[in-house]
DNA sequence: ATTTGCTCAGCTC
DNA sequence: GAGCTGAGCAAAT
């Protein structure tokens, strides 16, 4: 399996990245640039494409923060929402930005998922 | 810590 | 086919 991600439509990039959404452990999150460079895209991309999905029930697109720790945008409610459910997920928040030792790298995710686990 | 500029991808005209 | 907008990033101040 090396090479996850094939030129493909969108259609394949969004379901990897509604995939490595889902794999994201509760009480982390990731950065729209570590997915970015999963799915082989661009931040904005990827932004674009999880405000574009429509079932935020499934998709926990509020994991996703930017690469600061800031928030970053929240169709759903607004970035207020999204701290909130962030924080009910149980990610610790630095001011306003969240806690550096709860953003993980998707990358990592997958290590360990080969390694450990 | 805050501000400015740039870049890349998707969407619209 | 060309232009605009944006759920960002990086660098400079």
């Amino acid at each position: 399996m090396g090479k996850a991600i094939k030129r493909r439509g969108l259609e394949s990039k969004r379901q990897i990245l509604y995939t490595l959404l889902m794999l994201i452990p509760i009480g982390r999150v990731a950065t729209y640039d570590s997915l970015a460079r999963a799915i082989g895209t661009s931040p904005r991309a990827v932004g674009r494409l999880l405000a574009i999905n429509e079932n935020p029930v499934i998709i926990p697109c509020h994991r996703v923060v930017k690469s600061d720790g800031s928030l970053g945008g929240y169709t759903p409610g607004g970035s207020m929402v999204k701290r909130r459910i962030l924080e009910l997920e149980g990610v610790k928040f630095k001011g306003r930005k969240v806690d550096p030792e709860c953003i993980i790298d998707i990358t990592d995710i997958l290590g360990i998922n080969r390694e450990e686990i």
